[in-house]
DNA sequence: CTTTCCTCGTCGA
DNA sequence: CGAGGAAAG
């Protein structure tokens, strides 16, 4: 649902953007989205969980679109279900499949057109389908992760923690998540519209000067959100005015009651629980491997499990391993998703841009602790004994202990979130996993995965299958998410905002991605393709924020051409293209 | 004017 | 998921 009536609101200071704009930066992917649109292609298909890949080459086509462009994505997954969204989700599954009897029914009459009109609605982006994507990132080394609950909470981390630039999404929630930079509507041509939270006061609609980021949150969830109902006839415009003149959530509601509006006892405690699950909602944490709350790590889930979650070897619902049968990998498995098949949707133009090769994925950013060590506070609602913890006791102490890798800083950094985090209660010890850091006792219960009762929903006990997951231990297979190099960098130049380090890569790419361009015809670009390749913007060494990169770039770059693009995809060139390519072909990301 | 409810599109040959 | 519009406070 999101926040109903947002966006247009805000449609005074979102500014148009295209993707190379963001050349050199790093952005997180709510892959959802992005799935869910392509598999309205092959809808039917997917709702029978016949193996297809169409959903697949749309994704990676969009993966491309941003290699291509010097954007290196990390695309993020939904996870869990949250406890306070079953009831919506319940209700989004009914339709689907009351969508499915519709789209066999018509079916059976022969009407086709109208089954796949329903068979369309009733897609449902299931984690195997996520798992068979999942796949081939890994083969295209494409860094992801897969949230423990929502992905808008782990892209908020990420774009909080510095880890991304930016967010690509069309959820509203994110900018009541405290997202910083947002680009939404994004299309096949990389074209989208951009909200950046540092110009929130610039708005024209609704005038947020004066606003924190806890008071946006507060009115956005005042005027209805995925977690709290609103009050009878309370929406955006009057959540914001109450907004202006109280400042608080709390002083806002009191004043409600004084002018006789009936507010349910219950409103209240729900709304703290709502900014709760905003702001302390369970991410996972790529650096120390394990899942955190947006600020504090917490060992609730064994280690070893939640990286399995993460890197998608294990269902975020039952935390089982995948079974590999409908998962369309094999489909895929011949890897025609490299970035050499990329056809940008204007013109013909295949650019090897392997912006993530060779990723060293034990690099990382200790930059990026910064934003999370900062706090520990104690804790705050009593909250009787957590039962959950020892289930979990066995295997959760080998890992880090508790905050040790989390604080490896002490106190400066905290500014990062400490303004914005005033009057939030931070998460207790351990807490429940019901996805937010509270002891609030009524959420004892089973936390997420309402539907998949393979798993004992008496409370947090997961370790009984923990043994069935050991082969994927030490599965040293692709990246899942991690921060490398360019992160290093990054965090001292921070400052700057990296524009000088952009620029300079800027103009190097550009100058020979345009002079590509703009050479009309086949001879020659294929010469410059081949120049092009040879320093192509090497993403992954980022370090180019130094001085180095030009170097860099243009020595120690791996040409690496897929024939493959040919054999599968239609050849709409010359003959001359071909054969140039395959000249170049030394290397293959296949190992 | 504001909120609420409803339908429709998202992809793509 | 949102956009857009119509209907209802
Ligand atoms: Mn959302």
């Amino acid at each position: 649902m999101g926040i109903q009536g947002l966006l247009p609101l805000l449609k005074s200071i979102m500014v148009p953007i295209h993707i190379k704009d963001l050349q050199g930066c790093c952005v997180a992917v709510d892959t959802y989205s992005w799935l869910h649109k392509g598999a309205l292609s092959c809808s039917k298909d997917i709702c029978k969980g016949q193996p297809t890949s169409r959903h697949i080459d749309y994704c990676m086509h969009r993966v491309n679109l941003l290699r291509h462009h010097g954007v290196k994505p990390i695309l993020v997954f939904d996870g869990g279900l949250l406890p306070m969204k079953s009831e919506q989700e319940n209700k989004r599954a009914r339709a689907r499949k009351e969508n499915l009897a519709r789209a066999m029914e018509h079916e059976s009459n022969g009407n086709s057109a109208a089954a796949y009109e329903c068979y369309q609605k009733a897609v449902d982006i299931s984690p195997s389908v996520a798992y068979g994507l999942i796949q081939v990132l890994k083969q295209e080394n494409i860094y992801y992760v897969v949230a423990p609950y929502e992905a808008d909470a782990q892209m908020t981390f990420l774009a909080i923690s510095k880890q991304v630039d930016a967010v690509i999404t069309e959820d509203s929630d994110l900018i009541a998540f405290g997202c910083p930079r947002i680009i939404y509507k994004m299309d096949k041509f990389g074209q989208g519209v951009e909200f950046r939270y540092s110009i929130l006061q610039q708005n024209k609609e609704l005038n947020f000067t004066g606003f924190t980021k806890q008071m946006l949150l507060e009115m956005c969830i005042l005027s209805g959100c995925d977690y709290l109902q609103s009050l009878p006839g309370m929406g955006l415009k009057r959540a914001h005015a109450l907004m202006k003149k109280f400042k608080s959530y709390d002083k806002v509601i009191k004043h409600l009651k004084y002018s006789t509006v009936a507010v349910s006892p219950s409103y209240e405690e729900s709304f703290k629980k709502a900014i709760l699950t905003f702001q302390h909602q369970r991410v996972y944490d790529s650096i120390t491997e394990d899942i955190c709350y947006t600020l504090t790590r917490v060992t609730s889930l064994p280690q070893h499990i939640a990286k399995g979650i993460a890197r998608g070897d294990l269902d975020p619902f039952t935390k089982m391993p995948f079974q590999e049968e409908n998962v369309s990998a094999e489909l895929v498995s011949d890897g025609n998703y490299q970035l050499k098949t990329f056809k940008p949707e204007g013109e013909r133009k295949k650019l090897d841009l392997p912006a993530q090769k060779n990723l060293l994925t034990s690099y990382f950013c200790f930059a990026s602790l910064e934003a999370k060590r900062k706090f520990r506070a104690p804790r705050v609602t009593p909250s009787h004994p957590n039962p959950m913890k020892e289930t979990s006791g066995p295997v959760e102490l080998e890992p880090v202990p508790e905050e040790a890798a989390a604080c490896k800083i002490n106190g400066s950094p905290a500014a990062l979130l400490d303004s914005e985090n005033l009057g939030i209660v931070p998460p207790a010890k351990h807490s429940v996993d019901n996805g937010v850091a509270t002891n609030s006792h009524e959420y004892l219960e089973s936390p997420s995965n309402g539907l998949h009762d393979k798993e004992d929903l008496v409370g947090d006990t997961r370790s009984p299958q923990h043994a069935l997951l050991q082969k994927s231990r030490h599965s040293i297979h692709k990246p899942c998410i991690a921060l490398h190099k360019d992160r290093e960098c990054r965090s001292d130049t921070d400052a700057g905002e990296g524009k000088m380090r952009t620029e300079n890569i800027k103009v190097i790419v550009r100058s020979s991605y345009f002079q590509n361009k703009s050479v009309k015809e086949s001879d020659l670009e294929n010469k410059n393709e081949m120049l092009l390749v040879k320093d192509d913007v090497a993403m992954d060494a980022c370090k180019s924020a130094s001085d180095a990169e030009g170097k860099m770039r243009t020595q120690n770059r791996k040409v690496i051409v897929r024939s493959s693009y040919f054999q599968h995809k239609p050849v709409k060139e010359n003959d001359h293209d071909k054969e140039n390519v395959k000249l170049l072909v030394k290397d293959n990301i296949y190992h």
